[in-house]
DNA sequence: GCACTTAACATAGCATCGCTATGCTATGTT
DNA sequence: AACATAGCATAGCGATGCTATGTTAAGTGC
């Protein structure tokens, strides 16, 4: 038919752009493909736009999320294993501030909205094991305390990303989690070490 | 000297500024100073500019979150004022939901920082009342607390008005707030009863 | 009460923004 | 070999935030 797409040039993009986003840099339609080599109309061509390009970055941000998720396994101690998750999820925001921040901008919706309940499914499933270990009462609705886990994590994530409070407030992680699996069922200090040994 | 400013015309533009923002329009310079008899030129004499109308409607945003949280008092149950200063909170949040948002856009900082701190105090005096009638352990340290009810707090807000959670979400106060002051030592089902009065 | 000073004001214009219209080029198909 | 078509570069459009400039009007000193 025609000439085809070449998805390095997709990819140089968004990465350019996230660098920019990193730097602090204006990131604008002319700016980001400066020194490239290929023109304006390559955002068009590419994303449609320059909503376009912020969306893709937003992908990328969940893609990365959901990446370091990935990478928390499972031990015998679910409740470690959910805090674990929890600290992924601060983690991954304290490493990328910027690209955290966009992701929940409004404006834009995901390109695969999937990958980001994908996320949440991790803590989900994670609670499921702490119950059906005995570690949280059978009345324990799973996807509410991951919910409340996710609130507790955006809360500190976004307030810290955001510059409200400095990087050690990441270390009230570990009370905010503490107190809500205490409260599911846990027992005060079994949970207490098993935060301390899934956080960071 | 000269000519004073007129403090009208910059109530004037705020108050249309957070109009236009509550309805979705764009908010330009040209748009704002439209259909308002002054000139582009009001924005700079008033606010040096774009960036300072912003600040300046964030400043709004912290004002009425103030004097929202004031409307709180003190009763005889210390941990019911608690929850319903996090009420307050996220209810101020889900009112004004756009002016929420800026609020917590990084990049510009507030023409008063001391306001904002003013709202973490309550908070912390609420949780002084409550260490001090005996609800919570006497080495609870009350501005770290306080600093998770807001880390809470904020994170329900956030979600709620940023897209990814439904309002009902707001709920989630109730568990959330509960299992923080039950783990600051409040007794459970008076805890539960405390939450349930003070919130919403 | 008049002249002077000075800050607020309106207008016009600048560089830059995102975006689109228009040919040209190169690649895959027949 | 000839065609069709998608990617590409260029130029230009309306709109953006901002600034330079001249004018106007309010406050001050004599």
């Amino acid at each position: 038919m025609a000439r085809t797409k070449d998805p390095a040039i997709r990819e140089l993009l968004i990465e350019r752009a996230a660098h920019m986003l990193r730097a602090r840099e204006p990131i604008t339609l002319r700016s980001v493909v400066a020194e490239t080599g290929v023109s304006t109309m390559a955002v068009y061509t590419y994303f449609g736009g320059m909503d376009g390009l912020w969306r893709a970055m937003r992908q990328e941000g969940f893609t990365r999320l959901a990446a370091r998720l990935a990478t928390v396994g499972e031990t015998a101690d679910p409740v470690r294993d959910l805090a674990a998750l929890g600290a992924a999820y601060v983690g991954n925001a304290g490493a990328h501030p910027d690209l955290y921040r966009i992701m929940f901008d409004a404006g834009f919706d995901l390109e695969d909205p999937a990958a980001a309940d994908e996320s949440l499914h991790h803590l989900v499933r994670a609670v499921e094991r702490a119950r059906a270990a005995g570690r949280f009462r059978a009345d324990v609705v799973a996807t509410d305390l991951a919910t409340q886990t996710w609130i507790a994590g955006h809360g500190l994530a976004s307030l810290v990303t955001g510059g409200p409070l400095p990087a050690e407030a990441f270390g009230y992680g570990i009370p905010l989690l503490t107190a809500l699996f205490t409260s599911a069922g846990d027992s005060a200090e079994r949970c207490r070490r098993s935060v301390e040994a899934g956080w960071f």
